[in-house]
DNA sequence: CTGTTAGCGCTTTCAT
DNA sequence: ATGAAAGCGCTAACAG
C-alpha cells in the first residue's frame, strides 16, 4: 500500500493534522517538529494523494483542455501558452482531443473533466453541436469557469478570445487577386464550424471587393486533415476551369494541398499560387516557402489562460457575471507561395 | 454546489446505498427503483465525482503518458496509439512533456502523476537521468505498473517497447555511402540520451563496415528541436571540410537541417545529400521529398499500451516479476533525398 | 504548539 | 431489496 499522512504521522511520533500542518508549510508547528515530519515524509517518499485533497478541498489546481487534434501545431502551441501560464500559478492541465471536432467524443471528454472536478475548462475547439453548447452553458452555470478560445457560439456567454478570421482571410484572398488571380479557389473547413464560416465570409469579401463574382465550383470542403487537403487540391485542380490560385484554410490542409500540387508536377506560384491560414515550422521549409495567415496560437493560449485565472479563487472576476472578449489579430506573412519574388 | 449522490438519493427516497448501486449497475435493486434513480441522476445532470471514487476504489481508470514534446509529430503519434488501445477498456490517458527531456520537469511530471493515483504510467522519453531511474523504480516497486516506450535504462528492469534504432540507422548511413559519400555528418542528440547514442553508434557502425574513418568534427549535438538542427547544419556546412551528405537522427531536427540547406542555397541531393531518422506528414511535401528511417511510432504506442493493460487488474501478467521487451522494426523510407531518382 | 473530530463524495460490507 | 455505517486520505475547525 501507497505511504499515507497516517503513516508519517505515526513514524514522527505526531498527530495526522500535525502532519498535515507542517507538509503543507502551515503555521503553528514547532519548527523542530516540523522538519522531523518533513524528512520523514521525504525518506519514505510520501506523496499527498490529490484524490484526497482535493475532495475536501473542493479544488483540484487542474484545468482541463479541450482541443481538436494535438497533431496540429496551431492546437500544439495554444497548449504550450496555457500551461506557460498556468503553471506559474501551480495549475496542471489535463488535455483532451476532439479527434477534429467529432461532436460525441467532445461531448464525452467534457463529461470526464467534470467529472474530474478540474478547476475550469479552455475549449480551444468546438464542434457548434448544440448538446455541447448546453452542457457548457449548464457547467458555467454550475460555477466551472469555462473559457473558449478560437471558436465561439454567440457572442457574450462566454469568456472567449478570438481570432480575426473574416478580415485576415479576406487580406489574403486580396493579396491573391493583386497577383492578378481571378479564379481563387478555396479549401474551407465545415460549414457549420464558425471558424470556417468566418474565413469562408473573409474569401467571399475579397472577391466582393474586387468586383469579382463567387463561384461555388471554386470551393472545396474538407475536415482540416493533410488527407482532405490533397484530395480537395486534386479535386479543384480537374476542374473545367481550374483557379489559378488556391486558399487553403488551415495548416494541416495546406500541406495536403502543396502534396497534390507537387506531384501533378505544377510549379507554385508560376502555375498555381498558393497560401493559407496558419503558420507551421514547416512553412518555411517548403520550396517556395508558403506565404501563410499566422494565428498567434501561442497568445491565444495565453489569454485563454489569463481569463480563466481572473475566474480562478484569488482572480479579479470572480463572481462578475458579465463575460469578456478579446479578439487578436493574425499577422498576414508573405513569403514566395504567394508569387512575390523573395 | 455540484449535485452529489446524496442530492439524487433523497431526490429518489432512498438511501444513498441504493442509489449507488442503481447508478453503476450492480445487482440487487428494483427495477423500478433503478429506473427511477437512473432518471433523476440523469435530469439533474449527476456526474459521479472521479475523485471520490478513485479515493474509495483505490484506481481511478488514468494512465500517465511522459513525452519530451507534443509538438513532435513521432510523439503525437504514440499518444495516439497509446489512446486508442486503452479507451475501449475504459481508461483515461493524461499526458505529461517533460518539454525535450528536461530532467527536473520530468520528475516534477511524475511525481504530479504518481500524487494523482493513476493506474500506470507509460513513458515515451527519459533523460537518462538518475533521479528519474530511482524514482521510476520507486514507483514500480510500490506496485505501479510502468513501461517504457522508446527508451530503456537497463535491459529487464521494466516493461519496454524498443525501436532497433542502431541497426536501421546503420541501414540508412550505409545507403548514403552506397551513394558515394565518403564524408557525412551526423546532427545527433543527447549523448546521455539511450536513443541518441544508439543512432550514433548505427552510424560508426556504417563507417566501420565501409572503412571509413570515423571523424569527431562530422558530429553536431542537438537537442531534437529544429532550431538545433538549423544550426548544427550551418555550422556543418562551414567545417574546413564540409560532409557531402547529413544524416539527422530525429524529424525536427531534420526539419531545421532542411531549412538551412535551402537558405544556402544549396541544391538537394546535388551539393548534399540528406537522409534523417522517423517520418513526419511534411516529409513527402519537400522538394526532394525526405529519405527517412520511418518509426512506428503508433505501434509504439499501441504495444506499450497493450504491455501496459497485461499489468492492470484483470491483465495476464498482473504479479510477474518478469519484465517483457519487444523491439519494433522501423522502415527504411528511401525518397529522393538522398540521390535516389523517382 | 498539538491532538481530536468531523466530513469531502463515494463504495461496500453487514444488517434488516 | 434497501438502509446504516465504516472508511478511502486528507484538511480544517475546535479544544486542550
Amino acid at each position: 500500500m501507497r505511504v499515507t499522512i497516517k503513516d508519517i504521522a505515526a513514524a514522527a511520533g505526531v498527530s495526522v493534522a500535525t502532519a498535515s500542518l507542517a507538509i503543507n508549510d502551515k503555521r503553528g508547528v514547532n519548527p523542530a517538529t516540523r522538519a522531523r515530519v518533513k524528512a520523514i515524509a521525504q525518506e519514505l517518499g510520501y506523496r499527498p494523494n490529490t484524490l484526497a485533497r482535493g475532495l475536501v478541498m473542493q479544488h483540484t489546481h487542474v484545468i482541463g483542455i479541450l482541443i481538436s487534434d494535438i497533431t496540429n501545431p496551431h492546437f500544439a502551441n495554444i497548449i504550450r501558452g496555457i500551461e506557460d501560464t498556468i503553471t506559474p500559478h501551480g495549475y496542471h492541465a489535463i488535455i483532451c482531443e476532439s479527434h477534429d471536432d467529432n461532436p460525441e467524443i467532445e461531448l464525452y471528454a467534457l463529461q470526464w473533466l467534470e467529472a474530474s472536478r478540474v478547476d475550469g475548462i479552455i475549449v480551444a475547439s468546438v464542434s457548434g453541436d448544440p448538446k455541447t453548447h448546453q452542457l457548457l452553458k449548464h457547467l458555467q452555470s454550475n460555477g466551472l469557469p469555462i473559457v473558449l478560445v478560437g471558436r465561439h457560439y454567440i457572442r457574450g456567454e462566454f469568456d472567449t478570445v478570438l481570432v480575426a478570421n473574416e478580415e485576415s482571410t479576406c487580406t489574403a484572398v486580396a493579396h491573391l487577386i493583386e497577383h492578378g488571380h481571378r479564379r481563387i479557389g478555396i479549401i474551407c473547413g465545415p460549414p457549420d464550424v464558425p471558424a470556417a464560416q468566418e474565413r469562408l465570409a473573409g474569401y467571399k469579401l475579397a472577391l466582393a471587393q474586387n468586383n469579382l463574382p463567387f463561384d461555388e465550383r471554386l470551393v472545396r470542403i474538407g475536415h482540416w486533415q493533410v488527407e482532405d487537403g490533397l484530395t480537395c487540391a486534386y479535386s479543384l485542380l480537374r476542374e473545367q476551369n481550374p483557379p489559378t490560385a488556391i486558399f487553403a484554410a488551415n495548416n494541416m490542409m495546406a500541406l495536403g494541398a502543396y502534396k497534390a500540387i507537387r506531384s501533378e508536377k505544377l510549379h507554385i506560384p508560376n502555375h498555381l499560387a498558393l497560401a493559407a491560414f496558419d503558420d507551421a515550422v514547416w512553412a518555411t521549409a517548403f520550396d517556395p516557402p508558403l506565404t501563410v495567415v499566422a494565428q498567434p496560437s501561442y497568445e491565444l493560449g495565453q489569454v485563454g489562460a489569463q481569463q480563466l485565472l481572473s475566474r480562478l479563487p484569488g482572480g479579479k472576476r470572480v463572481d462578475t457575471t458579465e463575460y469578456m472578449c478579446e479578439v487578436l489579430l493574425p499577422q498576414f506573412v508573405v513569403r514566395n507561395s504567394c508569387g512575390c519574388r523573395v
